[in-house]
RNA sequence: GUGGAUGUAGCUCAGUUGGUUAGAGCACCAGGUUGUGGCCCUGGGGGUCGGGGGUUCAAGUCCCCUCAUUCACCCCA
């Protein structure tokens, strides 16, 4: 292998059907998120850099994970790492503050990040992600939640368990960092070196540090320093989410890489995954917008990997290949069936016919493979009006007349289901 | 960015202390059956042994570098 023309280091080429797969996911995501009055919206892969910078210039992504080039005018643009940056600037850009509130906006695409790959971990990964402006309402950060769940669990993963918490706002976060960075540097010598610089340079990071885990046991909570409106904001998400029927759960230790978040933060992981390997992760981060030269705007959001639940999902998730008609034919009739296929595939049924000029033996045994049903054109029948009618799956076949084609079950089999079966709504629970 | 493991055909792998033209199974293509798949039989295509350098009469095999994959850390979806 020529290693030159090989993929970039951590990335991934989706063949069928794995590929379905992603397909499939993309609409149960647009779908359960249109149940909750979220539109897609699409921004470009590329931004100017300035957008990521502006937003995280203290987060590992964009310092030391960017993929920035220069184009050819010399601007400076960077691959998106992330898709709230983005889709605040197109908020702002596009004037959305004039547009009813709250706004609602989802999105399903790939992000690059330059990481060392690993399980779960690629350099280009697709995230659906959405995000609610204009609510400081702790309801919107509980149906932000809620809506997150509900993409995972119409995709096939049984009752994901969310772990919340809330860093705080402008006002209280300032006297935790403060204790917090007090508490720790009295300790200095008995943490890891990771754990040293990030003293330095991302004190909260120290909470979810997995090596001092006897130093962090001791540390001063955040809960302890919430402001009064802080305090009662989470307890009415926590509530909100609770009284949706869904599992939430306090961890002190939650603190997210995004330095845009303010109060509310969450995420979901999963026992494949590994501990601290989020499926989806998000907050509300209500000076975002402000900070891109925006209005006041408060927000909140989540971001999940797609492949991470692809990988959580195994083969429970039942997206199957749509399966195509064969049209096979008998010696001389090659140009019938491309004919009859064409005619076929108008009426809105999968078809397909031989292009190598195989054999009739070649092309059941190649039919076989690729689908379950196929007629057969040519000879005595079709001279006859008919078509042979064949079940590859059964191994039987009967002639069958060809105007009443449509009628036959391989047929109504092969028409393209536009639908999204695996995305119908659960039973509901009771309203109270 | 740090540390470990692994690279032989599309896939899973064999290849003896270095020894001729590098093998198997599966998959793929064709034929056995000029109108019929799955089993079976016959034949075929496909490899610069990840790449480069070195040691040697001789390297898939030993040494060095490099690239990639993979796992963990860091961080994150």
């Amino acid at each position: 292998m020529r290693t030159e023309l090989q993929r970039p280091r951590g990335t991934q080429d989706v063949l069928p059907p794995e590929s379905w797969k992603v397909e499939g996911l993309r609409q149960v995501a647009l779908t359960v998120a249109r149940r909750y009055g979220f539109e897609p919206v699409e921004t470009p892969i590329f931004e100017q850099s300035a957008v990521f910078l502006r937003v995280g210039e203290h987060t590992d992504i964009v310092q030391h994970e960017r993929y920035t080039f220069r184009d050819a005018g010399g601007v400076e643009l960077t691959l998106r790492p992330e898709g709230t940056a983005a889709v605040a600037r197109a908020y702002v850009e596009n004037g959305l503050q004039a547009w009813p509130k709250p706004v609602r906006l989802c999105y399903f695409g790939p992000m690059f990040r330059r990481e060392r790959p690993q399980a779960g971990r690629f350099r280009q990964h697709t995230q659906f992600g959405a995000e609610l402006y204009g609510s400081e309402s702790p309801l919107a950060d509980a149906e932000v939640i809620l809506l997150a769940l509900a993409v995972v669990e119409a995709a096939g993963l049984a009752d994901p368990e969310v772990r919340v918490n809330s860093i705080g706002c402008e006002r209280c976060r300032p006297r935790y960092r403060e204790a917090l960075v007090g508490y720790f540097a009295a300790r200095r010598e008995a943490l890891c070196p990771d754990c040293q610089v990030r003293l330095e340079r991302n004190p909260l990071r120290l909470l979810d540090c997995k090596v001092d885990v006897a130093v962090r046991a001791e540390a001063p909570d955040l809960a302890d320093y919430w402001c009064d409106d802080c305090r009662a904001h989470f307890a009415a998400v926590e509530a909100a989410v609770a009284s949706a029927g869904r599992r939430v759960e306090r961890d002190p230790h939650l603190v997210r890489g995004l330095d845009y978040y303010t109060r509310t933060v969450f995420e979901v992981g999963h026992p494949s995954l590994g501990a601290g390997v989020a499926l989806f992760g998000g907050g509300r981060y209500d000076g975002l917008v402000a900070s891109l030269d925006g209005p006041t705007v408060p927000a909140v959001g989540f971001g999940m990997g797609i492949e991470r639940l692809l990988g959580a999902l195994g083969d429970r998730l039942a997206v199957t290949a749509p399966t195509p008609l064969y049209v096979g034919h008998l010696p001389g009739y090659a140009e019938e069936a491309f004919r009859l296929a064409e005619w076929l595939r108008n009426q809105g049924v999968a078809a397909e016919s031989d292009l190598l000029g195989r054999s009739v033996r070649a092309q059941l045994k190649d039919a076989a493979r690729r689908t379950r049903w196929a007629v057969l054109v040519g000879g005595r029948e079709w001279e006859a009006g008919q078509v042979v009618v064949r079940d590859l799956g059964q191994g039987t076949q009967a002639p069958w007349p060809k105007e009443r084609l449509l009628e036959w079950e391989g047929v109504a089999a092969a028409r393209l289901a536009v639908g999204v079966p695996w995305a119908e709504p659960k039973a509901a629970p009771d309203l109270r």
